[in-house]
Order: C-alpha cells, then structure tokens, then sequence
DNA sequence: TCTGATGCGTC
DNA sequence: GTCGGAC
DNA sequence: GTCCGACGACGCATCAGA
C-alpha cells in the first residue's frame, strides 16, 4: 500500500464530519484487504497513531522530535525525487527508529527522522510530522477505527462472495461486524494491565503501604468473561482467588437498591480517603465493555456536586499560546493565590479546562490589555511554569477541584509550610470569572493551606476512631452519621461571595457514568436524600479502604452554560510552521507515536 | 558517574 | 483525570 | 449519547550534559 494513499485517505477524513469519517476509513481498509491484507496490521496501528499493541515492549519515539521533524521540513532541497513510500516501508522504519536506545540515541533518530521526511512527497510529510508529534488530529479516534474495520471486513466479505445487498440490510451487516470487531477487541487479554510495568523500587520505603484491591475479572483459565454479568464475575473473582493481608484485597463493596444505603456508604469512603463509589449494576447491561462510557458504570465522587468541594477564586498570572483548536486564543492560564504579608501571588495551579469557546476568545481579549513585559519580582513560580504571556494582577477565576495537594512545583503557601512545599489542586476546572473580586480580594495562601489542613483533617478524624477494627472485611457495613461531614465539606470552600449571583444553588448529581457497557435504564442519584427512581436494577458498589486505589471514571453531560459558541478557529500550526520558519519555541511538543489505550 | 530536565504514564 | 463541541 | 481533542498535577525512568 503506497503511503500515499494512507496520507490522502487521513486529509479526507479530516474534512469529513461524523460518520463519514468511519466511511472513508472503512474504504480505505477495504481496498488494502483487496490489495495486499498484509498491510491491513500496519495500517489500523498507524490510523491509532500507535507501533504495535501496547503491551509489547515501548515503541516509542522519544524526545523533542516532532519540532525537529518540522523544522528540517524546511531544509529539504528535494532536488530528486527518492522513491515512493509504502506502509510498510514507513512502519517498519518507525519501528526501527522507536528501538534506537544507547549512545546517540537522539542524534541517531533525527537524522533518522529526517531521511525518511526527505523521502515524503507532498502530503505525506504533513501527516508523518502528525504521527510523530503524536497527535493525528483528524477527530477520528480508536472507537471509529473499530467502526471501521468492522465496515472493510463486511465489504471485504460481500465482495469475496458477490454478493449485492441494499442499504438497511448492509448497514445491519456492518453493525453486527463493528460489534464482533469490538468485541474481539475486549476479549483479547492485551490490556495495559497484564504488562509488567517496570518499577524500579517496588518496595516502597516511604512508609506508604501499597495493596491491590481486585474488583472485577475478565479472563480467567483461558476462558474471556468479559461477556457475562458482573455478579458472575465477581463470584468467579472471589471463590477462586484469596485475600492476601498486606498485599491482595477484594474491593469493598455493598450490594444494595436504596440510595440511603449509597449515601452512608459514598460518606464512609470519603471518611477512609476513598474519592467515591463506583455503582455497577450486577445483572442488567452488565457485561464487561472497555474503553467505553456507560449507564451500568456510575462514578459518584463529592466534587461533582454544585455547591460542595473545593472552589479557589485565583489571580490569572500567565497564559500559554493554544494548540490545535485552541490557536488563536490561549490554550490554558498560570493561577495564584494572594499572600497578603508578602503581597506576592503565588503560583498554585495551572488551568485548561471547563472553558467554553467562548470564553476563551473573551478572555483572550481582555487580556491583551493587561500584558506586561515580563514576570514582576512578585509574581512567584517555578521557571518550568513560565507563561507565554504574562499579565499585571488583575482577572480572578473561580476554580473548582477534587482534592489539594502537596507540590513539588507550586509556590502557594511554600512560606507557611514547615518544609516549604507548596500546594497545588488536583484535578483543576474553571467555573467562571469573579469579575466583583480584584486580583488582591483572591483567595489567599493562608486559606489554601487551611483547606489542604482541613481536609487532611476531615480524612483522618474517622481513621482514628475506629482504628485498629475492621478495615478490611470484604462486605462493609453502612454507615450511621453524615450530616456533620457535609458542614465540612462545605467550610471548604473559599468562595463565600459565590452565592451573590448563584442564589440558589443547584444542586448536581454527584454521579457519572463510566466505561463499560451501554444502555441500562434512567437513574439521577441526588446524594440529598430524596430517593431515586429505579427500576429493577441492582447497585454495587466499589471502594477501596484506607489509601485507596481507584480506577474508572466518566463524565456525564453537565447543564448547558451557554448555548452558544463563536466558531472554533482550528488552525494547523505545523502546515503554517513549513510555510513560515522555523518555529522558535513550540515548548513540550510531544513526541511518542501514541495514543494511550490499546 | 552524577544530576537536572523532561518524556510519558498514572490519575 | 475534567471539560466543551459537533454530530 | 458518543466520540473526540483541548487541557490539569505528579512520579518514575531516562537521557543530555557536566
């Protein structure tokens, strides 16, 4: 298959919108099992961006060769034409170059790198530089290149037999082989958890305990369960495997239809350091589908409910430029707190998500106007957090997230500290701009260190009552008090004035949904008391005791904040890079061919 | 050989 | 991980 | 409801450079 075909088919499908996509991807893969199927392998690893399952040994490229993929674009003289590229020619070559490790490992790879880019014709450079710089960006992801197959192996098979069908009929055909090609794909044990991978010092000496808390099985005795409900997985998971004090544990988990139970459990999970619940139904939609959002997988943590967790009010320091259909407009912001007696900010997190279109485009206005020349002596953060841009104190946005950290790069409240760590967020997301606070009414480093202290606080005061007890049955019992816990949460946050325009508070279901299967029925869980409407579905549910291992997550679609968006001036900064210079300092241009699932 | 920067994976 | 946008 | 691609903090392993 000449690489070229694969490059022409990636420009369609990047101008094509929605299912056509999957379409022109489905012809493609068609035409290579027509011509040379052995292709077929090298091509859906490329479409991912990926050199091979991901299981294998890493194929990746490293350093900061996507940039120099771009910037010798510039240097080639083209004065013959090499011969053309082929799929496998140009997968092979990648695989070669992603295993060069050693001495001049790097210098090696470039000059790699470069001799394959001199042998691009035309658009294939374009979509080589992608592949390297590790981001395809022509909106088709792993889920369609599924679709796909499933497509070229239904054509594929039609046109093996002769066979003419009609459209509905066709289009039923190529449901059940996308299902049958998605299928295979969960059934086959290549999941990123069977490779071994490597650490160093697996006995950790921090005085941190470490244990595995096993909630799920898929594969067991040669035999795939990723078919049968989950109460027959677990049952499987527990009678034929064993606890392990210290080290193998069964996920604690209740088995309950009342939501009250839910609450008392959510609150004992937040009381032992757990981020919340997973609610699996056990018998309905209860196959095991991965990679994939569904109503039988709820997760259910405090901060996705309005009004409670952690919400900053924090000074925009900096910004850094847009990538991809963020150009044009800032792509995220350095935030700080306010340390009154230093009357410095001090950098706590960084910000790039929760923005509409925009607001982006309105907040990229405002602040042109506010940018000064370089970084005032009272602006404190780490010189790997340097903003493109940087502005005088002046926009504060409310910030929500799950949990405060400890930093090993932020400066916030480092003065207040015994060791001088800073403090930082996890899981950052902007709410809005607080445009009745000044950059000095911001939430200051005395408050974020008595979050962080209260919520250690708050997480440690059940421990130790019932320390030395339970702590790992299996089967946990429900909890008695809530109520006190909410007050807490609720101290928390630091944005008293929220409540000036947000009068009444709605409040969110701190439930989403997660990966695994599809359609089950409706359930909103208010964690408020009132009960929920349920049908006949059982709830399980999952954590994890003490420090907590976690895994799964999803979102849920929230409100609609605006309806409306000014349209998104998607830009393609390498083609522009080829045309201009040599782009001086694309900062972090990542560089793995990847995509991070298998 | 050591160390600081950073790639890349986890959440 | 979170989120918004397009379909 | 799905899928995609913007973007977060942080820790380990690795590599360039001393």
């Amino acid at each position: 298959v000449p690489f070229k075909e694969f490059a022409q088919t990636l420009e369609k499908i990047e101008d094509l919108s929605g299912k056509k996509k999957i379409d022109e991807l489905g012809q493609f893969f068609t035409k290579v099992l027509d011509f040379s199927p052995e292709d077929l392998t090298a091509c859906v690893y490329m479409s991912v961006n990926q050199l091979g399952p991901s299981y294998e040994e890493d194929l990746r490229i490293k350093g900061d060769l996507g940039t120099v993929a771009q910037q010798s674009r510039q240097n080639q003289k083209t004065l013959i034409q090499p011969k053309p590229l082929t799929i496998p020619i140009v997968f092979n070559k990648l695989v070669k170059i992603a295993k060069i490790n050693g001495k001049e490992a790097t210098t090696t790879k470039i000059s790699e790198i470069k001799g394959l880019l001199s042998s691009c014709q035309g658009i294939e450079a374009r979509f080589l530089v992608r592949m390297l710089a590790g981001k395809m960006r022509i909106g088709l992801g792993e889920q369609s290149v599924l679709s796909a197959l499933g497509h070229a192996l239904t054509l594929a098979k039609l046109a093996e037999t002769n066979k003419k069908v009609s459209g509905d009929k066709l289009d039923a055909m190529k449901d059940t082989n996308v299902k049958r090609v998605k299928t295979a794909y969960c059934e086959c044990p290549n999941y990123d958890l069977l490779s071994t991978r490597k650490r160093k010092n697996a006995t950790d000496d921090n005085g941190v305990k470490v244990g595995v808390f096993l909630f799920d099985l898929l594969y067991f005795n040669g035999k795939p369960l990723v078919r049968e409900p989950l109460r027959k997985r677990r049952e499987l998971l527990r009678s034929n495997f064993k606890k392990i004090d210290g080290s193998f544990y069964f996920a604690t988990s209740v088995d309950t239809m009342d939501t009250d139970e839910i609450n008392s459990f959510f609150d004992e999970a937040i009381q032992n350091k757990c981020e919340g619940l997973m609610i699996k139904t056990l018998d309905t939609e209860a196959t095991y589908e991965i990679s994939r959002r569904s109503k039988s997988w709820l997760k259910m943590k405090k901060d996705y409910v309005d009004g409670i967790g952690d919400t900053l009010d924090l000074v925009v320091m900096g910004a850094y430029v847009g990538n991809g259909k963020r150009t044009g407009v800032y792509g995220g912001y350095l935030l700080g707190c306010y340390n009154p007696s230093t009357e410095e900010y001090e950098s706590v997190c960084k910000i790039g998500t929760g923005f509409s279109d925009e607001d982006l485009a309105e907040q990229f206005k405002i602040l042109q106007e506010k940018k000064i020349e370089k970084a005032p002596m009272y602006y404190q953060f780490d010189p790997t957090l340097k903003p493109d841009d940087i502005f005088a104190p002046h926009l504060v946005f409310e910030i929500k997230c799950a949990d405060i950290t400890i930093s090993p790069r932020h400066k916030a409240a480092s003065g207040l500290t015994e060791d001088g760590k800073g403090i930082s967020l996890r899981f950052p997301r902007f709410l809005r701009i607080r445009d009745d606070k000044n950059a000095d009414d911001a939430t200051s480093s005395e408050q974020v260190l008595e979050m962080y202290r209260s919520q250690e606080i708050f997480a440690n005061q059940k421990i130790e009552a019932d320390d030395g007890e339970e702590d790992d049955d299996d089967v946990v019992g429900e909890d008695e008090e809530k109520d006190e816990e909410e007050e807490d949460l609720n101290k928390t946050n630091a944005s008293e004035g929220s409540s000036k325009e947000n009068p009444v508070e709605k409040k969110k279901s701190p439930v989403k949904q997660s990966p695994a299967k599809k359609d089950a029925e409706k359930s909103k869980s208010p964690l408020k008391s009132t009960p929920v409407e349920k049908k006949k579905t059982v709830a399980s549910i999952f954590s994890s005791t003490k420090k907590s291992v976690k895994k799964e997550e999803s979102p849920i679609k929230k409100k609609k904040k605006n309806e409306f968006s000014s349209d998104s001036d998607s830009e393609d900064s390498e083609d522009d890079a080829f045309a201009k210079k040599a782009q001086p300092k694309k900062k972090r241009s990542r560089v793995a061919i990847d995509s991070d699932s298998e």
